[in-house]
DNA sequence: CTTTAATTGTTTACAGAGTTAACAATGCCA
DNA sequence: TGGCATTGTTAACTCTGTAAACAATTAAAG
């Protein structure tokens, strides 16, 4: 009686959108993540920064002077891994370490014109990236998206 | 005229929430997925599945028989990233694999009592350890926050 | 049928991201 | 002064995941 099964008998489709899975907040997280960051690099291209350079240099521009160790806590990162960031956007001239007359451990960063410029091209360029990819949610949407996203980035600092 | 700075001088306070990286979704995604994920793993504690082992299981109790290749498909990660997974739920007795008379090249993954139950236990304790963390939202913004990454999941499949 | 192409699971090598632990230099403070 | 904390750094390591190659097997094309 048990016949031999066909392919499309065995490979069994999943109904989407109504699984366990899809009901926790942190898969939804994760996969919207995926598909965003993917789209972040293919906008970038080859010479790109990686996110976590790009979010380095964006603090770096806006607080300029800024030290590593703040930086690091503002990234959610540690000092210890915040080094060969620093290190990638020094080698490509985005931004420089400066003693700091008053503490010698500290070196305040502070970010080169063509850091600035890059960092500006860059954020235009990811913002048009986001908008188009997010093209199928309202403007509504996608504010309260940010806002709701924001309140968990907030939960026990 | 240039006084030495204090530190508190020099270390800038970046009013938060107002930021250009606020005002990009894939920022928020990331650091809201770091907060949910940091309080999934303290939830299961040291013997609990990590977040990729507990997915694939989830896909394979709630589709008996699936092969590793369309439970790879589903999960969006590559066959050859599977095969650990699978490996860790095997060698756990969680899942078996299983010989499929028809096609030789594929197994087909079903759960083991024990991987049900461990399941079904998991999911409540994550469910539960996730309600608690979202407190501080509405049970309307929850909904409408997984209904938003859900969108965002789906798009260019 | 026979040859060609595609699929499945797997291994290996690798890259990226990030952590912990240790360390030297420096600053703070009692 | 002596002890403690901080800063930047390096080194070793883990974790997650990808890409490339491969043997076995199935499907498709001629």
């Amino acid at each position: 009686m048990t016949k031999t099964m066909t392919k499309a008998e065995r490979d069994i489709t999943l109904k989407e959108g109504h699984g366990d899975l899809d009901s926790l907040v942190g898969y939804n997280l994760k996969r919207a993540y995926v598909v965003i960051n993917a789209d972040y690099r293919a906008a970038l291209g080859e010479d790109g920064l990686a996110p976590r350079e790009f979010s380095a240099l964006a603090l770096i521009v806006q607080a300029p002077g800024i030290t590593q160790s703040t930086l690091a806590r503002h990234l959610g990162v540690e000092r210890s891994g915040l080094v060969k960031i620093v290190d990638e956007l020094e080698a490509r001239a985005f931004v420089q370490r400066q003693a700091v007359k008053g503490d010698r451990r500290v070196q305040a960063l502070i970010a080169t014109e063509s850091g600035s410029g890059f960092y500006a091209k860059t954020l235009e360029t990811v913002k048009a990236h986001e908008a188009k990819m997010l093209s199928s949610l309202s403007s509504d949407e996608v504010n309260t998206l940010k806002e709701l996203l924001y309140k968990i980035r907030s939960i026990e600092l």
